[in-house]
DNA sequence: AACTAATCCAACCGCCACCCG
DNA sequence: CCGGGTGGCGGTTGGATTAGT
């Protein structure tokens, strides 16, 4: 399931992410947040376009993902809401904590589409028919940009960042190549990445899999600026609990 | 065991909406 | 209002894995 890593005109790499380029990333985005997708990979050290960066953070790397073993529970939510909805996956994810668009996209088009299909051939015409209707749409609606979603949830973080202490945009250009530097100590002395980073559960399997641990005090400082509904989102209960969980096989 | 087809999903691409000067 | 920069969304693809012959 890996794309063969190559470099387009840029430099800027494609393909699978590294174990290594992951651990740059969660360590960059921990500490200082995601405020500016396209200049983070440059101060993060990554040789990628920010949109490679954004999309791996936010369908794998970010707190409280979920990954596979979907529930009959979620599958009806996606099947009710893709017959109101259609193909708004955002806003379906949006109802649906801890799975990302692309993952609830992936899991229609590889087993609930015939799920889908099959009710609706069984169903009224009429009720086959509001789901063609819906199908195909994309829209924004202000509902849909107030809606708690993960999505909300980083942009609040980065509104949140921007205004306060840790936001990197008054940090020096000095205290990211400090950053770098740290990093790449950290790196070599390993004392940093020795806890395993537990989010995706499917790193407690690969054994060539070692991303670091996160430092609530720099995702979640204790500061003034930060919401309560921010801090909440994250559920660091229960983000600490899935270290207890055990891998869910795939397939 | 070897080969082929089907399935799955991580990642890319292009477009659009929003924001700001 | 306009244009550039950026983030976000949905469609699509590459290729590894699994199932079937």
């Amino acid at each position: 399931m890996v794309r063969t890593p190559s470099y387009d005109q840029n430099g800027k790499k494609k393909g699978t992410w590294t174990p290594e380029e992951d651990r740059k990333l969660v360590a960059y985005v921990t500490k200082y947040g995601c405020w500016n997708w396209r200049q983070l990979p440059k101060y993060a050290g990554l040789a990628r376009c920010g949109k490679s960066c954004r999309l791996r953070w936010m369908n794998y790397l970010r707190p409280n993902i979920k990954r596979g073993n979907y529930t009959k529970e979620e599958d009806d939510i996606i099947l009710k809401l893709h017959a109101q909805l259609g193909n708004r996956w955002s806003t379906i994810a949006a109802q649906l904590p801890g799975r990302s668009d692309n993952e609830i996209k992936n899991h229609w088009h590889t087993s609930l589409k015939k799920r889908a299909n099959y009710y609706a051939s069984n169903s009224s015409d009429g009720e086959s028919k509001s789901i063609n209707q819906a199908s195909g749409t994309r829209r924004k609606s202000v509902e849909n940009q107030n809606a708690i979603s993960p999505n909300n949830c980083m942009r609040s973080y980065e509104i949140v960042l921007e205004s306060s202490q840790w936001s990197p945009k008054q940090s020096s250009s000095e205290e990211h190549q400090a950053f770098q530097e740290e990093a790449i100590l950290m790196e070599n002395s390993g004392s940093f990445w020795t806890e395993p980073f537990l989010v995706d559960t499917s790193f407690s399997s690969r054994t060539d899999y070692v991303v670091p641990s996160i430092d609530w005090e720099l995702v979640c400082p204790p500061s003034p600026f930060i919401g309560h509904e921010f801090l909440s989102s994250f559920d660091l209960e229960d983000y600490n609990c899935q270290k207890l969980e055990t891998e869910h096989p795939k397939k």
